[in-house]
DNA sequence: CTTTCTGCAAACGATTTGCAGCAGC
DNA sequence: GCTGCTGCAAATCGTTTGCAGAAAG
């Protein structure tokens, strides 16, 4: 159950970091560990100009190239915003389940934990959700709106 | 509660509709009339490149054109699927609330109702959202996974 | 008639990819 | 030294937009 076994401190997370990517055969480069770090760090999902903005020498393809080797290697995950830009964050697996805040406005997407019985009501409807003939394995809950920082500069 | 409190038959519906677009201003063009008739009898978020298939006539960009037209005038809604298509479908207060299954391998989305109590949950759940600083006024909960096709498609 | 629409083709912008040289191990 | 990784620039591709003529009212 729970979603990651390691203490909580970020030091073992690295290390299962470090490990998957091994797993998927990636090597350590300066690049791809500046775009890990970013993510650990972030606290939330991030766009790329937010990734890029961490890093003047990583460059743009180089962080959409890593980006899809986390994702493949399940280190890390495409979150859906409102703009057009996606945003990345640590796996679940190693961050543990939860949801997102996004904001329409500017699109900034905040993490968002939800209380169990939520969870639990979700599992029952996933059964009714297979008598229309899908399979599924998981779901996406979002709450959207207008972050402290866009709720504040225009009305209201 | 009701979402719509016309008959349910889709006569009145298509008097709101129109309605509406007499109400943002919107002629009632050939163009215009095909991507609501499309979307009406559709019963699910349709993409683009299906819209189009339903009228050889439909120019893309008028297609693209109309449909950010009816979103304008809150007639349509914007989905966000598992491709990189966008999908539309009715406005929710023509439809009635619903949620939605994605298949995360072609990207189909179809309605998904879910129990009361599962909204209230919810509504819960917003006045935490609002203490980090997020001002609410929609969510969306989606299940993904794969639909009957892409299941039997490939393997189990 | 006047204003809104339409189709076409060009423009956009996020993301992807080919390639030649650099860097892990 | 191999092999994978990087930066650059060009290519993709969904979506948007400018424009001149057609259509709604």
């Amino acid at each position: 159950m729970s979603a990651h076994d390691d203490g909580a401190d970020g030091t073992d997370l690295l290390a299962s970091v470090d490990q998957r990517l091994r797993a998927a055969g990636l090597r350590n480069s300066r690049s791809r560990q500046v775009v890990v770090d970013v993510l650990v760090g972030a606290g939330r999902p991030l766009s790329l100009p937010e990734i890029l903005e961490a890093d003047v020498e990583l460059a743009q393809s180089s962080a959409y190239r890593n980006l899809g080797e986390l994702v493949e290697a399940g280190v890390a995950r495409r979150v859906e915003s409102a703009d057009d830009h996606a945003r990345f964050e640590l796996h679940e697996s190693l961050t543990g389940h939860h949801h997102h805040l996004v904001c329409t406005t500017c699109g900034r997407v905040e993490d968002f934990d939800v209380p169990d019985d939520f969870e639990a009501g979700i599992d029952v409807m996933v059964h009714a959700a297979e008598s229309q003939g899908f399979r599924i394995d998981a779901h996406r809950f979002d709450l959207l709106g207008r972050c402290a920082r866009c709720s504040s500069a225009s009305g209201d």
